[in-house]
DNA sequence: AACATCATGTAATCGGTTACATGATTCA
DNA sequence: TGAATCATGTAACCGATTACATGATGTT
């Protein structure tokens, strides 16, 4: 299970409350690794039982609760942990791939709405992990801004490269995904040659 | 869920025991869609409760018990229904990828043996699925030769094409995550300048 | 005789989802 | 004043994993 590792690297940059966790960038909309906030809440209580995070009570306004977490020495040093320890991999399921298994044999107008939606999902998630990818590369993104002035700056480079690759790998990924949708789609165009479907519609311009 | 339609889906193919299921291609090993043995028998109780499956008892050698499943019509309906179904896309995790953006933050040991442990993991699941649509693709597949008799020679070529680029697609992302890891350990190279990392280990042929 | 494979299951647990539930604060 | 956002949680449920459990059959 990486969820808790994921808050306790989120946790390493900077303390954070468990909605900040919930509208991390890493977390929310196109993550790095998804996490409902119904989720975080209780592996953050886990990780105070767990002495991994210790909190702090605080209010936002007159009377509005607000706990913030910080990462204590122990969480620093389960996270080093976790990194050196093998990956636990996920069983493969997609189920878009699942699904276009059986293109011949679906009414080609859910065939080719369902392809163009996926398309269009992929391309727009594949925009926006490169714009945080380069973002991070150039330092000019929260996540290394929050670093500048706590880090020495050849430190801070090496953070920037390690971090920006890994969501520009996940931006290419998005970009596979949707050079593998349009290859789905010319095999659908061939099995489904009356129905008129457009070459492709607007896509927003896949930066590459 | 789509654990349940995989399970109709080669269900509606050719009957089969619950061990077969389990021990089908599209479900064990470099699967399509993974699920182990004991999610695959409660999961046929149920659909036989549902009425989506029905089940013939009998036996292997002089005693074995050996529940052969059958789908029904109203199997076949719920499937061709859930083909038109928006698809219901799974929360993005990806361990690897998740693990890989701390890359500057680890002993290069663990790094090296770690990327070069996953490369050779996705070559080896490329090549095998590779394989896999390619047999089907030339309707060389105990999948597509099941089929032989039973369907019209040109409703056979539609589900070898759609059948075998659907697995020709997950080949294809598998290359991908080779590539994508190759760049990931260059990026290792630059951050971990002393270690003496070979340029790359053996890696089974990726045919492309 | 021993081992791999065929064959079918259950139980405890876990991580995650969906829905429910509540209330403060900020801004238009 | 109303809507969006900030903020924290719980409860029921679900799909899946891990481990446990058993025994027959075929192969060497």
């Amino acid at each position: 299970m990486s969820t808790r590792h994921a808050i306790l690297a989120i946790l390493n940059v900077a303390p954070a409350t468990g909605y900040d966790l919930a509208q991390h960038e890493a977390i929310s909309t196109h993550p790095l690794w998804a996490a409902a906030h119904s989720q975080i809440y209780p592996a953050l209580h886990r990780l105070l039982k767990e002495g991994l995070v210790d909190s702090e009570d605080g209010v936002r306004g007159q009377r509005q609760r607000r706990v913030l977490y910080r990462i204590t020495d122990a969480g620093r040093q389960e996270f080093a942990d976790w990194l050196t320890r093998p990956v636990q991999y996920l069983p493969f399921r997609d189920p878009f791939r699942l699904w276009s298994a059986f293109i011949n044999q679906m009414p080609a107008e859910v065939v080719f709405r369902t392809i163009d939606e996926h398309i269009r999902r992929c391309a727009e998630k594949a925009d926006h992990l490169q714009e945080v990818a380069d973002a991070m590369g150039r330092g000019d993104h929260p996540l290394m801004r929050a670093r500048v002035g706590r880090v020495e700056t050849d430190e801070l480079e090496r953070i920037e490269l390690a971090r920006s690759a890994a969501w520009a790998e996940v931006a290419a990924l998005a970009r596979f995904e949707v050079e593998s949708a349009m290859r789905v789609r010319s095999l659908a165009i061939r099995l489904h040659p009356d129905y008129p479907a457009k070459p492709m519609p607007d896509l927003p311009p896949l930066l590459d």
